[in-house]
RNA sequence: GGCCCGAUGGCGGAGUGGUGACGCAGCGGACUGCAAAUCCGUGCACGCCGGUUCGAUUCCGGCUCGGGCCUCCA
């Protein structure tokens, strides 16, 4: 059984489906005007993790992921305004790229993919059902959310309204009727992305986008609605507002799940701190795509995770060991306890520890706890290998992850031109061959079936 | 200021009311022409002060420090 951290009720607790055939998970996706960062990836390898494990416990066809793409947003309509093209310049451009990097991390792509611009008649509908129960009004062309109105409102991220006003340092536009109402729908100016409405010409808010494009694909309730740490407030606190309001209190979502950050130093990652290192100069850099998943998966997903270049050696270095004990093996069975911890939220630290638990002393008898394994070793490692593959992890050959790709019998040459040299027990010359393809990043590695080699 | 969250060895990071995972790095050994890889072994920790308890790193209270949200933000 699955149990899950519940942000609304702040425990875990079992996860129980609505309906096991038709489960529901919605994640706040991009907002498609950069590349994406490694914090920005930490929520797409985690939540693709989670669907992952939803999925092997209900079965593959059982749920229904939808992770959304803001592509109408003030940011990007200042970028394509600096770069003087249309706004879907931009944003088909740093989707594809979120979509190359994500790729890169082993995510794949979610069940639906809903795009804000595509949407705009579902968000028009719900803002005026909003309108006409009472919650929301018109104001100078802007629709805004009367929060008084929401007597549940701040149940998320447990604040009052003395405490948010107390808090408040934005400074409240004339026209709201409370300082705490938020924007449904602005006006647009001339020259500026927006489309008809029964309030003139405009664009949706941000917060109202995930409302309507939840209840257009997924329903009133879901079953999980994900995103990261910075989002609770406001954006799903408002989420939740629009969506109670709109469907007679009934809950927008019944497990709220929230990543932790990467961060850089003692601070989170993030564009507007200017200390955001992206998923493609990391890869630029030649780290691979599984290094810096397994890196993101190393800390349980609530905990912070710092950022450095020792965490990508470390990935690296268990990656390796992984890759040469099963990169090999066909994957088949199941490894119970790395599923009974990935089960208890997600615990993925753990799971990773079962994994290295297993592989050390493989030679030696299973242990008793283990007795499940009767085929013994090979049954062994076939579960581990399953289990890697639960984490998106182990995608590649052996010889895909130590040796890649390209022509290497330039390489072969050389090593068996020292393997000559040793034969002659001419070691000065071999060692000097060795060290050779060492600066080329290629080690050498001598068995009792012969060298091997990879790059490091 | 309000509201949340955290504090574990050299580093990363789980977990637990009582013999203190796991990984990386280090050290010793085996193997090797020397290495690498592998295997075996090994040292090192639970922020501070109280309380509950036979016993607390684990539960409770206070403190200190750090982080997050309150504004776009994963």
């Amino acid at each position: 059984m699955i149990r899950l951290y519940d942000t609304m009720e702040r425990e875990k607790r079992p996860f129980v489906p609505l309906n096991k055939q038709r489960i529901t998970m919605y994640v706040c996706g991009p907002t498609v005007y950069g590349r994406a960062h490694i914090g920005n990836a930490r929520p797409a390898v985690v939540f693709d993790t989670l669907a992952r494990l939803i999925r092997h416990e209900f079965g593959e066809s059982n749920l229904i992921y939808a992770r959304n793409v803001t592509d109408v947003d003030d940011k990007i309509i200042n970028s394509a305004k600096e770069e003087g093209v249309d706004p879907s310049v931009i944003t088909e451009r740093y989707e594809r790229f979120y979509l190359e990097d994500m790729g890169a991390l082993g995510v794949r792509p979610p069940d639906i993919a809903p795009h804000a611009t595509q949407e705009i008649p579902a968000m028009i509908a719900l803002i005026e059902e909003l309108i006409a129960k009472g919650f929301a009004y018109e104001a100078e062309g802007h629709v805004l959310f009367n929060v008084p109105s929401d007597e549940d409102y701040g149940a998320l991220s447990k604040r009052d309204r003395e405490a948010m006003l107390a808090g408040a340092r934005v400074e409240v536009a004339p026209y709201k009727r409370d300082p705490a109402d938020f924007v449904l729908w602005k006006p647009s100016e001339e020259g500026v992305v927006g489309w008809d409405s029964p309030w003139g010409r405009g664009r949706p808010g941000w917060h109202v986008e995930c409302s309507a494009m939840i209840r257009a694909h997924l329903g009133e309730t879901i079953d999980i609605h994900g995103g990261g740490l910075d989002l609770i407030f406001p954006h799903h606190e408002n989420e939740i507002a629009q969506s109670r309001s709109a469907h007679n209190d009934m809950p927008l979502a019944r497990f709220w799940v929230h990543n932790g950050f990467v961060d850089m130093g003692a601070e989170k990652m993030s564009k507007s701190l200017g200390n955001i290192i992206t998923v493609d100069q990391l890869l630029e850099a030649g780290h691979r795509g599984e290094v810096l998943r397994l890196a993101l998966l190393s800390a349980h997903y609530r905990q912070p995770l710092p950022w450095t270049d020792q965490l990508i050696a470390q990935s690296k270095a268990v990656l390796d060991r992984w890759y040469r004990q099963l990169g090999d093996v066909e994957p088949f069975g199941e490894l119970a306890p790395f599923w009974e911890a990935l089960s208890d939220d997600l615990n993925t630290p753990q799971a990773i520890s079962v994994i290295n638990q297993f592989l050390r002393s493989s030679d030696e008898p299973i242990d008793e706890d283990y007795a499940f394994f009767q085929g013994g070793r090979e049954q062994m490692l076939a579960a581990c290998a399953a289990a890697a593959r639960g984490l998106g992890l182990l995608s590649m050959s052996k010889e895909e992850w130590f040796q890649g790709e390209g022509d290497s019998s330039d390489i072969d040459a050389r090593i068996a031109a020292r393997t000559e040299a040793k034969k002659n027990r001419d070691f000065a010359e071999a060692d000097r061959i060795r060290d050779e393809l060492k600066a080329e990043g290629i080690l050498l590695e001598d068995g009792p079936g012969g060298t091997t080699w990879r790059r490091e």
